[in-house]
DNA sequence: TTTGAATATTAATAATATTCATATTAAATA
DNA sequence: TATTTAATATGAATATTATTAATATTCAAA
C-alpha cells in the first residue's frame, strides 16, 4: 500500500472532490484520479462509489477512511513533535495532576526557566497520565496514583496531606464535633462510591467507620473547595489546595488530630530518561522548590 | 514528509543495517541510502549518527523512530482490517466481557453461524471494551459497565444476577449464618477496596453494612469460583458462571434472600450502524439465545 | 598498511507521477 | 429530446522521482 496515494484518498474523502483535493494538494484533478485508480487497483477493491453523480465512499472506503484518520492523526502528531524538537533541542513534555499543576507546579517553575534557558518545558495538566507516558507522548509525569512497571523510575516527591474542610459557618449550623456527625452532612467525593474518602475512613477505628448517605459528586478539587466555601458541605482536599482558605479562616479544617494515611505524591519516567541531564535537572528543581 | 521514504526510515532502525533493510524491501542499499538521505533533507534533521562505524540513530532519529512505531502500526492494523473485509464483506468484530463470552456468548453463537453462513464474527474478550467501540475498532460490545454517549445505541440484554457463594465444607467449617459472619471469612473480590461488593454491600441495611477484614484480590471471576470450589472464602460472582456448581452442590449460594442491585448486561453499538442488517440479525439472535 | 565490510556517491536508467488535452458521464436546463 | 454544464476519467506525452550499477569512501580490525 502507497502511504502517499493513502494521503491523496485521505485528503479527498475530507474534501469529497476530486478537484477540491487536487486544489489542496497543488496538483491537477487528474493526478488525483490517476492516483486513487492506481490506488484502488493495488488493493483490488473499489473506495469511491462510481454510477453516481454526488461524491460517496464505498463501505470498504469508509473503512479505510476511519483508519486513515488515526494514522494521519499519528503523523500530524508525529510532525509536530519533530518540529518541536528541532526549535527546542532540549523539550521536556510534563504531564501533572490538574491540582497540582495549577496549585504549585507552574507556580515552582520560574525559577527554572531563568536557570535553564535552554530547556523547554511543554505541560499536559490531565486525570490520565500514565498510559500517555508509557506512550511516549509524556517524558515526566507527576502523579498520585501509585505506578510499578519495570521500565519506569518513581521518585517520592512528597506526601499528599489531606484534609477534611468546611466553611466555619457549615461547622457551627450541623454541630460537628465527631465524626458520626459527618453522617447528617453533606459530603463531597470525586465518586459516588467514595473511594476518594478511602483514605479517611480507613483512619477510623474499626467500629466508628462511618457510611454517607448525602453524598454530592464533584469531579474537580476546586470545584469542592468553592462548595464548601457555600457553605454546602464537607470536603475531603489536599491540604495544599486550601493552605490560604485555612490561614483566612474561610474554611476550617476538621479531625486534624486523624492520622490519615496520606497519599504519595510521585515523579514517575522512563528509566532510560533518568540519565540524560535535562531530566536531572528537573527533578531537582521539583525537589528544591517542594521543601519551601 | 514522504511516507514511503519514512517506511525505508522504520525499517531500516529495526534492522540497524542499510544491506539489511534494502534486502527487506527488495531494493538495493544505495536505494535506501538515497532515500534516508533525501529523508533528512526534507526534515532539514540528521536521524542516523553518522562519524561512527556502529550503527545508532541519533536523539531525533529515536524520537521519530518512537512515532513510526504509533504511525505503522496502525498502518498495519489498517492493512488486516481492510484484508478482512475483503475476505469477510459481512464482517461484524465483536467484543464482550471475558465471563459473558466464555460462558455465554460463545456457546450461543453456533446456530447464528448456521443461519448466517455469510456473517463473519471476531470476538475480542476484554475488560476494556468501551475505548475501541469509540474508535471503531469494535462494532458491538456486550459490557455490564454503563454508557452513556450521544453516539451510541444502548440495547439491554438482561440484568447479571449476582450470588455470593462458597463451598459447603467453607459454610460449615466458618459457620456462616449471618451476614455479619462473613467478617470472620476470607472474602475474593476483583480489588482490594472492595468496589466489586458494592451491590453486596449496598443491598444490606444501614446498620448493617459490614467491613471485610480479609481480602484476597483474584482478578479472574473463574479463579474466584476455584478458590471457592477448594474451601478457601467467599466469592461474589455472576449468577450464570456457577449455575453448574450450585445445581451440582459443589458451591452453595448464601443469603439468597438478599435483593442485591444487579448490573445489567447491555450491549452497545454506535448509532450509524445500528440499520444495518448484519447487526440487526445478531442483536435479533444475542436476545433470543437469552431468553432460553 | 592492508583488507573487508558497510555505507555513500555519481551518472545512467527505470519507474512513477503529473500534466495537457480531451473524452466521458450524468444531471440539470432549455 | 437535445443541449449545457460541472465533475471526473482517460491516454499519451512529459516531468519527476526512485532505483540501479559501478565505484568511491570510510573506518575498524588484522
Amino acid at each position: 500500500m502507497d502511504l502517499n496515494k493513502l494521503n491523496t484518498f485521505y485528503v479527498l474523502a475530507q474534501m469529497k472532490s476530486y478537484s477540491k483535493c487536487a486544489k489542496k494538494r497543488f496538483v491537477t484533478q487528474s493526478a488525483v484520479s490517476h492516483a486513487i485508480k492506481t490506488l484502488e487497483e493495488s488493493l483490488n477493491l473499489t473506495l469511491v462509489e462510481k454510477n453516481r453523480k454526488t461524491f460517496a465512499l464505498t463501505s470498504e472506503g469508509k473503512i479505510l477512511f476511519k483508519s486513515c484518520q488515526k494514522i494521519f492523526y499519528e503523523v500530524e502528531k508525529t510532525q509536530d513533535l519533530l518540529m518541536k524538537t528541532k526549535k527546542y533541542p532540549e523539550l521536556i513534555r510534563m504531564g501533572s495532576t490538574v491540582e497540582f499543576g495549577v496549585s504549585v507546579l507552574l507556580k515552582g517553575m520560574e525559577f527554572f526557566f531563568e536557570n535553564h534557558p535552554d530547556i523547554h518545558v511543554d505541560f499536559t495538566l490531565s486525570h490520565s497520565l500514565i498510559q500517555p507516558l508509557l506512550d511516549d507522548e509524556l517524558d515526566v509525569i507527576i502523579d498520585c496514583k501509585p505506578h510499578v512497571r519495570p521500565d519506569l523510575e518513581t521518585i517520592v516527591l512528597f506526601r499528599e496531606e489531606y484534609a477534611v474542610i468546611a466553611s466555619p459557618r457549615y461547622v457551627k449550623k450541623n454541630k460537628i464535633t465527631k465524626v458520626e456527625d459527618l453522617t447528617r452532612c453533606n459530603i463531597f467525593s470525586q465518586d459516588h462510591e467514595l473511594a476518594w474518602w478511602r483514605n479517611f475512613i480507613h483512619a477510623l477505628p474499626l467500629e466508628k467507620q462511618v457510611i454517607f448517605d448525602r453524598v454530592t459528586r464533584i469531579n474537580h478539587v476546586r470545584g469542592m473547595i468553592n462548595a464548601a466555601l457555600s457553605n454546602m458541605g464537607v470536603g475531603f482536599v489536599p491540604r495544599y489546595t486550601v493552605l490560604r482558605e485555612l490561614e483566612e479562616g474561610s474554611l476550617v479544617e476538621l479531625f486534624p488530630e486523624l492520622d490519615i494515611l496520606n497519599d504519595h505524591i510521585n515523579i514517575y519516567l522512563k528509566r532510560r530518561n533518568l540519565a540524560l541531564a535535562k531530566f536531572q535537572h528537573l527533578i531537582a528543581h521539583i525537589k528544591e522548590f517542594r521543601l519551601q
